[in-house]
RNA sequence: GGGUGGAUUCCCGAGUGGCCAAAGGGGACAGACUGUAAAUCUGUUGGCAUAGCCUUCGGAGGUUCGAAUCCUCCUCCACCCA
């Protein structure tokens, strides 16, 4: 939180003139699912939603295909129009997930973005130096390191400081990497003769690699819409050093229950379960979250078979005698793109039929219809002819 | 406009005529171990029914017995000077 004494006189005279206060938080559809780093944010506006103030959503419809520079080390790919308005569908019903949305002031930026023409992207621009904007950590060490910047990516921040003029935000959120653009948010409510947003940081959450952000593009994320054994298994892999964090930012509950359950929990497997557990509650309930729970327990400590497995249907016409080459079965299954990868897997010891191990990257296999092909750790599928 | 340096496999990055399907790292995957899809260790990581063959080092040609490596042209990128 920053700006202490402009948060306390807005709130105070929000209470004495009974007026909520607007809350804005900006999300750029640029991947079609919202992960639960992103989310940490819209729970804090759900947070403030629930105490009566009003949130505002901005949907970054053309600041997407822009592409936000924060934290990045190269130009975003901009990305297609059209493919930003599907993100958005999507978004806004994940969103819906943890805001009320009929209680909530949803705007696309194009709103007022589509309308500027170039005389008034130019006034815009004009009320940032390029001093300021190289104060930016990440550009400097970009520019350092002769990494190209756009000119593009200069306007970023003002479009979404533009965002905060247009719906006339007290306060707006984001991430710790959002801090220059909301500040540059309050330069030009200052300018444009209104009271300048308060800044609202929330932390950035590591991805389940325990490494860098949470990320699509990276693939280590865990995201709201995931089914609860999937996001409870992703949980459990995240490295013991962040439970504390994941605890925090990625489960409903408050520090004083956190520290009861840590306490509780001294073997370290048993606490990340129980964040897991609370996890999956969040997005899903306690049913799922207890079976999800159980399942992982059953596949991964008994080595049994999980409760649902995806049935793979092969045609007859891939067999010969009733016969599959057992790489081919793999590939089938998706769980290899290629003959090649099947057969490493195979020579590694990571394939097995209804438990028994296959060792022979040559073998023909008889297909016997509900039999259960496991490849890896945590990979299953049961065999289904076709008709 | 002038100059310099680049483009290599999923990513970063070595390689400057044959020992190169290409070092090293990252990531990913597999195995062992156990406390889990943690950590650690080991292995694998272009394709092909795989002692062999085929395709890959920005693109198109060329030199050579042989090219990621040399030559020509082209495309794209960064930096410096104006």
């Amino acid at each position: 939180m920053l700006q202490k004494k402009n948060w306390q006189k807005k709130l105070k005279r929000s209470r004495e003139e009974s007026k909520p206060l607007r809350i804005k938080l900006g999300l750029d559809p640029t991947a079609p699912d919202i992960h639960i780093g992103n989310a940490i944010p819209i729970h804090k506006l759900r947070a403030f939603q629930s105490l009566g103030h009003t949130a505002i959503l901005i949907i970054g419809d053309y600041t997407a295909t822009v592409g936000d520079p924060s934290g990045v080390n190269k130009t975003r790919p901009m990305i297609t129009y059209e493919k930003v308005l599907e993100n958005a569908r999507t978004y806004l019903a994940q969103a819906g997930k943890i805001l009320d949305l009929e209680k909530t002031e949803v705007i696309y930026n194009s709103e007022w973005f589509k309308k500027m023409t170039f005389h008034d992207v130019i006034q815009l621009t004009a009320k940032m130096t390029v001093a300021r904007m190289m104060e930016r950590d990440d550009f400097t060490k970009r520019y350092n390191a002769g990494i190209p910047i756009s000119v593009h990516e200069f306007i970023y921040p003002l479009m979404q400081g533009y965002d905060s003029i247009m719906v006339k935000s007290d306060v707006e959120l984001g991430g710790t990497d959002q801090l220059f653009s909301l500040l540059v948010g309050r330069d030009l409510l200052r300018d444009a003769g209104a009271e300048p947003q308060v800044a609202l940081t929330t932390p950035l959450l590591e991805g389940i690699d325990g490494n860098k952000k949470m990320s699509k593009s990276l693939g280590n994320y865990i995201g709201v819409t995931e089914s609860p054994s999937e996001m409870f298994g992703k949980a459990m892999s995240i490295p013991d050093n962040l439970m504390r964090k994941y605890f925090e930012l990625a489960t409903d509950l408050n520090t004083a229950e956190i520290n009861k359950l840590l306490d509780i929990h001294t073997h370290p497997r048993a606490a990340k379960a129980a964040m897991a557990k609370a996890m999956v509650r969040r997005y899903h309930n306690d049913q799922d979250a207890e079976a999800a729970a159980a399942e992982f327990d059953r596949v991964f400590k008994e080595h049994a078979l999980p409760d649902k497995i995806p049935d793979v249907e092969i045609s007859g016409s891939e067999l010969a005698d009733g016969k599959i080459w057992i790489a081919k079965l793999i590939v089938l299954c998706s769980f290899a793109t290629t003959n090649s990868e099947a057969r490493r897997l195979i020579q590694q010891g990571g394939v097995s039929i209804n438990n028994d191990p296959i060792n022979d990257p040559t073998l023909n296999i008889e297909i016997k219809p509900g039999m259960v092909l496991k490849v890896g750790k945590r990979r299953f599928a049961r065999i289904v002819l076709k008709k």
